[in-house]
DNA sequence: CCTACCGATCGGTAGG
DNA sequence: CCTACCGATCGGTAGG
């Protein structure tokens, strides 16, 4: 087994992945950063042109692993259950995998600079707009309740993105069973019958 | 009818908490909040020890309202699932109400410092160990699926507190059918059947 | 990647 | 509630 290499760019994000996290992006300084990379304040501006650019990478890297998660899924033939099912899990799955910059993400992103933030807010809906015509399509097809679309994408996050919150590397829960209660909770709800 | 009035005290913690949604607590400052209130910056010293003790008003002030919504609930004698549905009726109500001040307190809380942070921390988990013993009493009961009681209450908030991203004072729907939709969610899920 | 440094802004205090 | 001010820290740049 061939030990991963990072280069000191990768170093840097992965840092400032766990201090935007910890501390808010606000309240992160570039000198601590620095301080926690080992290197010197201004060394990270050969990396980066901001402190903004940093947030920035984090931010759309996220926003990349949940497009690629949902195409294939958008694309598929599978019954809107079916369809529902997979992209909680694999959401789900991009957030457990990337806690650090998937808190970020979420917590965060309101921090980015305008140019950045209309293209942020754009692929969100965009995201969105994936839940929204599978939820359609059960609706539709008679396999979800007739409610209304946006509440219920909204519910759905809601829960998704709940994750980043509650969910802990070291917990007793595997990532593959949390998808799948997550699916159920969704799909079924808390009452018996 | 007679105009409320407000103390400069509740001027300046309503416009705290506007800023501190908006822009985070880290990256809002004295200086800016005091132009928003039209006073110099030091004078908001005369009635704030610190910035912090600003945000310790802003959540504790929300932790007492979800307090309240939940204690009656409590000692009621309604079914578990009639007990659920009032709790996320009342717990919504009060972030719709609080919009500002409840986002604050969602987002703002890990900046608390440190004996009212860990005092936030204590009354958070007695508010959730409340939601607990309402899913126990429902799974003993056999009215709720025999889930991990700590998952459910996670999933249980994950849709209630994300709420203040979403919901809108200018919306369609109504407070009232907000708790209602809410709790049909929570229970039936989306699956038709 | 470092040394040296900039102007701006921060939370907060003294004294009235 | 204001004037005047403090030391600390901020993001970022010049130049090598």
């Amino acid at each position: 087994m061939v030990a991963k290499s990072f280069t000191r760019k990768e170093q840097i994000i992965s840092s400032a992945q766990q201090m935007f996290r910890k501390k808010g992006f606000g309240a992160s300084s570039m000198r601590e950063l620095a301080k926690e990379v080992g290197v010197e304040p201004s060394s990270l501006y050969s990396h980066f042109k901001s402190k903004d650019e940093i947030l920035k990478i984090i931010c759309f890297h996220i926003a990349d692993e949940f497009f690629e998660a949902l195409d294939p899924i958008q694309n598929s033939v599978s019954s809107p259950t079916e369809k529902l099912k997979r992209v909680v899990t694999e959401h789900t799955n991009v957030i457990m995998k990337n806690l650090d910059a998937a808190t970020v993400f979420f917590l965060e992103w309101k921090h980015l600079k305008e140019p950045a933030l209309f293209e942020f807010k754009a692929m969100r809906n965009r995201y969105e707009d994936g839940f929204r015509q599978i939820v359609q399509e059960g609706i539709t097809l008679c396999e979800f309740k007739n409610m209304d679309i946006d509440f219920t994408v909204r519910l759905i996050f809601s829960v998704l993105n709940g994750v980043h919150e509650w969910y802990r590397k070291s917990g007793t829960v595997s990532p593959d069973e949390v998808g799948d209660k997550l699916s159920h909770f969704i799909l079924e709800g808390l009452s018996v019958e």
